[in-house]
DNA sequence: ATTGTTGCAAAGTGTTTGCACAAAC
DNA sequence: GTTTGTGCAAACACTTTGCAACAAT
């Protein structure tokens, strides 16, 4: 059942249900965004996405791209995270699979690692101060094993 | 001895001498921006530092904090944090007060706070990973005391 | 006198907005 | 037919760069 590449995979499917719940029409652009999303593992940019549709020959304006990954970002169901290279990352959110960034400070490779030890010192932390902690960013920077 | 509030702390005092050191002239912009910055605890952005130093009639072009922002950066005496506010923000690094942030995701608020156990979690990971890990940028989004 | 430092204005980059047209309902 | 979605171009905000004037050595 977790067959990691149905024809829609888990994270469209309730994506597009929470889209529509939420009284977003189908739209073409939105779609195709979507699907790019749904195939990543990782953060991409706008202008990544921009390529990439452009590429499979359904070009989304820049401006489309934009609003739409505001409205997912909004939803809930896409994070928007800033690694600190002046440009906004968007990846899909998939509850099972939370994961933070190393950022190589030389070729701006960026690649996700998981650790229990820092999630539970975050929640620990979220308890502890006078805030309502929603979520959080974690990036290590460096450089790569090919920068190095 | 660890009295707060010296004429020039510490931390102005190592900067001016790595300034000069690394062959830097003397230059009264420069020297305004380490002297405010010498007195934040936390992170100015760069139109903060502008607005501030105006108003205290030592006004210094645009351009020139961002190029000093960004030498001290490089000397490794201010940290710049990307918050993801679209802005990059800078503070001092002081060897002893290593701290992140708490961003309030309404009206924008910068808190700082530290923890050990996050410490250790970040270090254990650089360790782990294969990558040469430099530094590391922590921030926990959500809503400020007052925002929430 | 030489060379680093500064300020201004212009250019750059990623992102957002205004608006007209097309698509969904 | 009404309302939402989309694309284009213009506007924006923050940052960087080019260049001429200035100050430190």
């Amino acid at each position: 059942m977790a067959k990691a590449k149905e024809r829609e995979s888990q994270w469209a499917a309730s994506t597009n249900e929470r889209l529509a719940q939420a009284g977003f029409r189908r739209g073409g652009a939105r779609a195709a965004v979507v699907s790019l999303l749904d195939e990543q593992s990782c953060a991409l940019s706008a202008y990544e996405i921009e390529g990439l549709l452009a590429a499979r020959e359904r070009a989304v304006g820049r401006a489309s791209i934009y609003r739409i990954l505001e409205q997912l970002d909004e939803l809930g169901v896409v994070s928007k995270v800033e690694l600190g290279q002046a440009q906004a990352r968007y990846e899909p959110v998939r509850p099972d699979h939370h994961h933070h960034h190393l950022v190589c400070d030389k070729c701006g490779a960026v690649i996700a690692f998981d650790d229990e030890a820092l999630e539970r010192a975050v929640h620990s932390i979220s308890k502890r101060v006078d805030f309502a902690v929603e979520g959080h960013e974690i990036v290590l920077h460096g450089f790569c094993a090919e920068c190095r």
